[in-house]
DNA sequence: TAGCTTGCGTTATATTATAACATAACATAA
DNA sequence: TTATGTTATGTTATAATATAACGCAAGCTA
């Protein structure tokens, strides 16, 4: 990785920690077109790939966006919890569930080498109705 | 729902049974274009939705795919094992690591309502390397 | 039948993602 | 320092996935 692939990257999770709500790709080309107007896709592609396998940002499967890690200390698979009203995102660690997770797949031989795990839902704010949107 | 709309959804379970590995909604598109050449997109994916909706199909969020389930009898989540190599699925149902998965979510108050548990790495066949391709 | 509701077909387009190849940056040795 | 290989990045184009919008048809029921 060179100087500009590092301020890319940099960028791009300045972006996304900007936001409490998960971001698509081309959301983020967008904020960054901003400041660096002649910015590709797949450049903005390339940057969220690498942060992604570092564990900086997060991949919503489910959603196609991005978000950045909120707990910014584990390589381990989160478990995030997203709201299907406001769009917020929580992020849970759960090691024994993982592990319980790997031995379920694994039963039949299975090898597993990254789990997918998002629950859909509303969160606490959403469920009571507290705040109104 | 009417007939013909039965009728859609029928041929496309049937197509998604013809296979071990995930199909693309496009490509469901392209088999059903052999039988009707008009069927346009839109039609496709009400179809999906409406299977997935009634747990004969799953969507497999991580791929943007889709397949026909495997156990026909829950409405409950499944895990989805898939073979980074193969590309087949293997699908195992857990309610005990449901409603694990409910609790850990719920801890702050969120209120889960859909799972999806996607686990990606190798089968059986292509970890032990018995099956070279 | 008239009037209502829902579903479906159709067109067009939005959104997400990557292939392919040219160029630039960096490393190393002659 | 130049030559050479290697990896990263820029650029263009396009592929792949998904849905908005709207009009017509099918099915219901008074």
């Amino acid at each position: 990785m060179t100087r500009q692939g590092q301020r890319i990257q940099k960028e791009v999770l300045a972006i996304l920690r900007r936001h409490l709500i998960p971001r698509s790709a081309y959301d983020v080309l967008g904020e960054l077109r901003q400041i660096s107007p002649k910015i590709a896709p797949p450049t903005v592609y390339r940057a969220l790939t690498a942060l992604t396998q570092r564990g900086r940002v997060h991949r919503l499967e489910s959603l196609n966006a991005f978000i950045a890690c909120q707990c910014d200390q584990h390589q381990n698979a989160s478990i995030l919890s997203i709201c299907d009203d406001c769009g917020t995102v929580e992020e849970s660690v759960a090691p024994d569930l993982l592990e319980e997770l790997s031995s379920i797949a694994g039963q039949s031989g299975f090898a597993p080498a990254r789990h997918v795990i998002e629950v859909h839902g509303l969160c606490a704010s959403c469920a009571t109705g507290d705040i109104p949107a």
